[in-house]
DNA sequence: CTGGTTGTTAACCG
DNA sequence: ACGGTTAACAACCA
């Protein structure tokens, strides 16, 4: 669940918090969610320091001193900060203790991956390493998003959601995003004039530059465990099924799109 | 017991 | 090469 713009947040506050600190075990509960086995993690990462954060896509990347200490928390999760003493979640995939006492836990809903990879080895990462451009940075301009959708047939949902094509916006976004920009999800991306892509791009930026401003939505946790001020009220059509269109009064539809689910006005986004 | 739900990759087919 | 479909993989809930 957790998407560009809690990811962005997680890794401000890790920036903040966490650099500076020197990380001094790392204890594994569910091996499946590194890249390499729980020991050779273990014993590689202790004694780094973090020494920054960032993001790309969904993707957490800190820096330590050695190694990039990759963070994906896949389809929803928390990573909190714990004082020394104070008692750690009941399920916990994994726990990075500082020299400082201070605790750092990861608990992954499904699917999160917490992945160290040395500098040479970053750009091959499987992942991370072919991630597309970041919708909220200066280079995604309208030509850009225009040269993404040129010249291709697959549906306009895909593109948006592709990590290699656009990092960082999922399934929970994307109703609005579509909406807003009054697109048909299962439109061919070549299908669009210009116009509609200039609504496109700025659907994209207004929409997940919004949900930055409100700390992300509610129910993700930031690192002290409190969620942001984005609740299910925020969404203007996304898991509104049955309820009016806020534009026409059209009650909102949940189709099949492929492998996900999408919310639309039939009327206002017209495939 | 069934099926749907957020992410991502891989495999397969036309 | 592209685009689509499906399955698989750490849960969890109704």
């Amino acid at each position: 669940m957790p998407e560009l713009p809690e990811i962005l947040l997680r890794a401000r506050e890790i920036q903040c918090e966490l650099a500076g600190r020197t990380i001094q075990a790392l204890e594994i509960v569910q091996p499946k969610i590194l890249n390499m086995p729980a020991e050779a993690a273990a014993a590689r990462i202790a004694g780094q320091r973090v020494e920054g954060a960032s993001h790309r896509g969904k993707w957490i990347f800190c820096r330590l001193s050695r190694d990039w200490l990759l963070i994906n928390l896949g389809m929803g999760g928390e990573l909190l900060l714990h004082a020394p003493g104070d008692a750690l979640p009941e399920k916990v995939q994994a726990v990075l203790t500082f020299a400082d006492g201070y605790r750092l836990s990861a608990h992954f809903w499904w699917f999160g991956y917490l992945h160290l990879v040395s500098p040479e080895d970053l750009p091959e990462h499987p992942m991370a390493g072919s991630l597309g451009v970041d919708p909220l940075s200066p280079e995604f301009t309208v030509d850009a998003l225009a040269a993404l959708l040129a010249g291709r047939r697959t549906r306009i949902k895909n593109i948006l959601l592709d990590q290699r094509r656009i990092a960082g916006i999922g399934n929970m976004y994307s109703h609005d995003i579509l909406f807003q920009a009054g697109l048909h999800p299962l439109r061919p991306a070549n299908s669009l004039s210009e116009e509609e892509v200039e609504a496109f791009w700025r659907a994209i930026r207004l929409t997940l530059g919004e949900a930055v401003a409100l700390g992300g939505a509610k129910f993700e946790q930031n690192l002290h465990g409190e969620g942001g001020l984005l609740d299910m009220d925020w969404f203007q059509v996304g898991y509104r099924e049955g309820e009016p269109c806020p534009r026409c009064g059209t009650p909102i539809e949940k189709i099949k799109t492929g492998s996900t689910s999408s919310f639309v006005c039939p009327s206002c986004q017209a495939e």
